[in-house]
DNA sequence: ACTCTGAGTCCAGACGAG
DNA sequence: TGACTCAGAGT
DNA sequence: CTCGTCC
């Protein structure tokens, strides 16, 4: 089900959070998917078929994206988090029980398609919990350059970059979301933009009926919590929702899974291997399985001989501009929706289009559109092709800790260029800001609150690891807009962080409108520290021969992978491959370049980040020994209201 | 006037022959 | 299953 | 390009 109605949300919202490719744009890339969707897409698409149409499926459509040297990572579900039961037994309920359930061990479609996948050559992962979760982790932590799937949870989860219809079809045109983007365009930092998702209603936990996305996005950005937001809503429209756990969906959003840094290979296919596999075993016809093959060679090959002439003619794959005007239903009917949004500029300022205050380039010119396919490395005259140069770069621990780009070491704390909707100040203001509440009610909300939370205190099995409730969000740094790159209490102990020890009320950062990428979230920031080196960095030439193998020491072990040596498919260092979009004059961006500097673009912001307090901490503000750190609403004396 | 909800509807893949 | 539309109730 | 077929 993913998150209700956040498309729609981000295309009223954040229209400058998506991008709209082709296929063709995506060569060279790493692309994880989620395949649970990619087969519940061709059962329901030929559902007359049900067994075989997900392996044909798969085994056409992974043809395709080798094709275009795409390299596929599959990612499968692990075992489903507790919370997702509830949704899960709706769901098979709704399919007309027909899921016998879910046993510990795999189905027999499930290892059909591992088997096919192995055949075809590609990496598979299984996932200790939700796919998704783990789909978001690997772009998150640039192993992979995006994520494909139709489900919005990935970017809750805190992936980067998002595709969807990443379909096999010519004229497909692919729906890319960026989470910085959406971050900055919605002016919330990841852990606000999660309370969001679970306000629109996810797959974890009930909503608060009555809210919907308008009001969800207004409440949050206004309120920053959801701690605070029920505090600021009338609980007799809208009521809490009994046994609420709240708490556990973000904590699952926001929590990294654990797994071992996966290592990647890709090899050529074994067409004897599929004939028998599919042909004789799945009784596939063997005309459809070797023709297709046939022209998945002759197709890869033909592409990369013409990359090839177009490298030397010195011919540049544009990614087109017109791309991100071109008119398709979608966009029309968006658009028109958007008639009515009188203040258009200020939407376009808030992103792409407005060059922030600092930069000298002229303000809200067409010019700045070059920059919006490649800011970075424009003096390289084939700025088209994969830069893993830059790619790398982005990864490296110097980028994260060391120099920063001259237009985002100082964040220009008052205004975008375009006039972006800054969140009020008011929200600071100790006193309501919105409908009058008198103190009981709020305290009676807190009280309710209270109780249904203590019922559902984090047990210790969901503790572990959690870094959620330890990092103060809404505190800090931002209020130090100038403050470069100096790492501040990176590694200070909670206790040290006055932030969270006073905790203070959580405004301050709402008035800088960068704040979004100043502050790293608690898993990005783990991430930051223990993701530092990747192979493309050093020796580009290793994507070429699709080794991707990772240093050990990435967590604990508890997903399988299965890696095959490798093959000698990707020999060539992916010339021909379009840039991905960078965030043209995306200030915040500090590795502007290529797309996987997403993956790693916040790190730098660390250097406003706020301390990591250790694990074990209690996330629970209404807890009475809690930290009122994060979300200092609860029966702290933090609360003005108490 | 705006927002949310729920009911209803349509659609969902890839290939190749003609 | 989800995306979309529409009518109706609510704020 | 449309339409029927894939098993």
């Amino acid at each position: 089900m993913g998150i209700t109605k956040l498309a729609d949300l981000i295309r009223s919202d954040a229209q400058d959070s998506i991008s709209y490719k082709e296929i063709e744009d995506y060569t060279g890339k790493v692309i994880a998917l989620d395949t649970s969707i990619v087969m519940n897409q061709f059962r329901t698409a030929v559902p007359n078929l049900k067994y075989l149409s997900p392996l044909t499926g798969l085994f056409f459509r992974t043809l395709t994206f080798l094709e275009h040297d795409i390299k596929p990572v599959f990612v499968f579900d692990g075992k489903p988090p507790k919370q997702k039961k509830a949704v899960l037994e709706k769901r098979a309920q709704n399919a007309g029980w027909t899921s016998p359930q879910r046993s510990s061990t795999m189905s027999q479609r499930t290892q059909d398609c591992i088997r096919l996948l192995e055949l075809i050559g590609v990496p598979c992962i299984k996932a200790p919990g939700d796919g998704e979760a783990l789909c978001a982790h690997l772009v998150k932590s640039g192993v992979v350059d995006a994520v494909a799937s139709e489900d919005m949870d990935t970017l809750a989860f805190g992936g980067t970059i998002l595709l969807r219809q990443l379909n096999a079809k010519r004229d497909s045109e692919v729906t890319e979301y960026s989470l910085p983007k959406l971050l900055e365009a919605l002016q919330l930092t990841h852990k606000e933009f999660v309370d969001l998702c679970i306000l629109l209603g996810c797959d974890y936990c009930d909503k608060i009926c009555g809210l919907g996305p308008r009001r969800a996005l207004k409440l949050i950005q206004e309120h920053r919590t959801i701690e605070e937001v029920v505090l600021n809503v009338n609980r007799k429209t809208h009521p809490i929702p009994l046994e609420w756990r709240y708490q556990e969906a973000r904590r699952l959003f926001l929590d990294t899974p654990q797994v071992d840094r996966p290592v990647l290979t890709w090899q050529e296919l074994d067409e004897e291997g599929l004939v028998r596999f599919l042909c004789h075993e799945k009784h596939v016809k063997e005309q459809r399985v070797r023709g297709r093959i046939e022209k998945f060679r002759s197709s890869l090959q033909d592409r990369r001989r013409q990359r090839e002439e177009d490298k030397k003619v010195g011919r540049v794959k544009q990614t087109r501009l017109e791309q991100f005007f071109r008119v398709t239903r979608k966009r029309q009917a968006q658009s028109a929706a958007q008639e009515k949004k009188f203040d258009l500029l200020s939407d376009l300022g808030g992103d792409i289009f407005a060059a922030p205050p600092s930069q000298t380039a002229g303000s809200s010119n067409f010019a700045n559109f070059a920059h919006f396919n490649r800011p970075t490395a424009q003096s390289n005259s084939n700025t088209d092709f994969a830069n893993f140069d830059s790619f790398g770069n982005s990864s490296v621990p110097s980028t994260h800790f060391g120099t920063t780009h001259p237009s985002q070491s100082i964040p220009q704390p008052l205004h975008t260029g375009g006039g972006v909707t800054v969140p009020s100040l008011s929200s600071m203001a100790p006193a309501p800001t919105q409908s009058s509440k008198t103190g009981e009610d709020r305290y009676a909300a807190l009280a309710e609150l209270d109780s249904v939370l203590s019922s559902t205190a984090p047990t210790g099995s969901t503790q572990q690891g959690n870094v959620f409730g330890a990092v103060s969000g809404p505190t800090a740094a931002q209020t130090q807009p100038g403050l470069s790159s100096i790492q501040q209490g990176f590694a200070a102990a909670p206790s040290t962080n006055p932030f969270v020890a006073a905790g203070m009320a959580p405004e301050p950062m709402s008035t800088n409108p960068f704040q979004t990428n100043s502050r790293a979230s608690a898993t990005e920031m783990s991430d930051c520290l223990r993701v530092l080196w990747f192979p493309f960095v050093d020796n580009p030439a290793l994507f070429g021969t699709g080794s991707m193998s990772m240093p050990a020491g990435f967590g604990n072990p508890t997903s399988y992978c299965m890696p095959t040596s490798f093959s000698g498919t990707f020999q060539q260092p992916f010339p021909g491959q379009s840039p991905f979009p960078p965030p043209a004059a995306y200030p915040q961006q500090p590795n502007g370049t290529g797309f996987p500097a997403y993956g790693q673009a916040k790190p730098p912001m660390t250097s406003y980040g706020q301390a990591i307090p250790g694990p074990g901490m209690s996330n629970n503000p209404f807890m009475g020994g809690a930290p009122s750190g994060p979300y200092p609403t609860g029966g702290s004396s933090t609360n003005p209201f108490l």
